[in-house]
DNA sequence: TGCATTTAGTTCGATATCGCATTACTTAGT
DNA sequence: ACTAAGTAATGCGATATCGAACTAAATGCA
């Protein structure tokens, strides 16, 4: 691997353990044991909007199928979401926020506050900002690069 | 949560996203059966020394001990590493990287050169390195404000 | 229409992660 | 030296992740 290629490598390095260090922040203060997939899910239908397909969001978020069905499966034993048929496909499913999901998501997003705050305040000079554009276009082309 | 907050969240929720991606695409190419988190203690070990205590190496990655722990058990099994008493201190061990080790990680590394390259030639220079020195920077704030 | 192929979701078994409790050892205070 | 408190690692049980195989329904094509 040259230069270049190390560089690559040090950046998903960097990616990886910034993302291991903000959720283990993040899952100490999530409400009673909602799992980080959890929350991701329902900010994810929160933000996105809801009625989506279960296999639809197993690709959005990259996930094999069968880890969806079970994330899906908890959520709905906590009636957070709720499941019902496809319209017009009888294989498939639409996932739908529940009142008691969107109340979950934002006693979450609540419960996230603090350190939120905290880091906003400690590195909010722009320091984190000005990545975000960046990201997201490596985001996108990744997104748009599965199979390499 | 104010305008600030949401960016520092939108930027997390970005790491996330890339850290999936990215984890997929070099999941699907590690040697057989090697998982993300054993290419990690590797790479770990290679890079930064090895003859750590696994207290420290859980430290480092911001796991669990029980979840060292297995990884450590998963490797030795595999003669990676080797694990041996500590010298000073009858509770603990140390953790030592084998010549197989060491080979199973430039296998992994070797595993992993065509996405590398595939990366590097479509992002270029710019778009990923700029960004290192600033993720160091926020790397190093969470590693030292792991209580916030 | 009839049938092969594809697709959505689930079931099942294996492994990873992690909290809680336990064991063995060390350290601190007296 | 003795005891209490703290620390390193592990055992165990619960949940999360994921690949392979399966079921049911839709689609493509003759």
């Amino acid at each position: 691997m040259d230069e270049n290629g190390r560089r690559v490598f040090q950046f998903f390095n960097e990616i990886g353990i910034i993302n291991q260090l903000a959720g283990a922040i993040f899952a100490a203060r999530l409400p009673d044991g909602l799992h980080v997939s959890h929350f991701a899910l329902l900010n994810h239908l929160v933000r996105l909007g809801d009625e989506k397909t279960p296999l639809a969001l197993a690709s959005a978020f990259q996930v094999p199928k069968t880890t969806m069905t079970h994330t899906l499966a908890v959520l709905e034993k906590r009636a957070a979401i709720q499941l019902t048929p496809h319209p017009s496909d009888g294989r498939s499913k639409i996932v739908f926020l529940t009142d008691a999901g969107r109340k979950l998501h934002a006693d979450a997003i609540a419960s996230m506050a603090d350190p939120i705050r905290q880091i906003t305040a400690d590195l909010g000079d722009g320091t984190i900002s000005d990545l975000i554009p960046q990201l997201e276009k490596i985001r996108a082309y990744l997104d748009q690069n599965r199979s390499i």
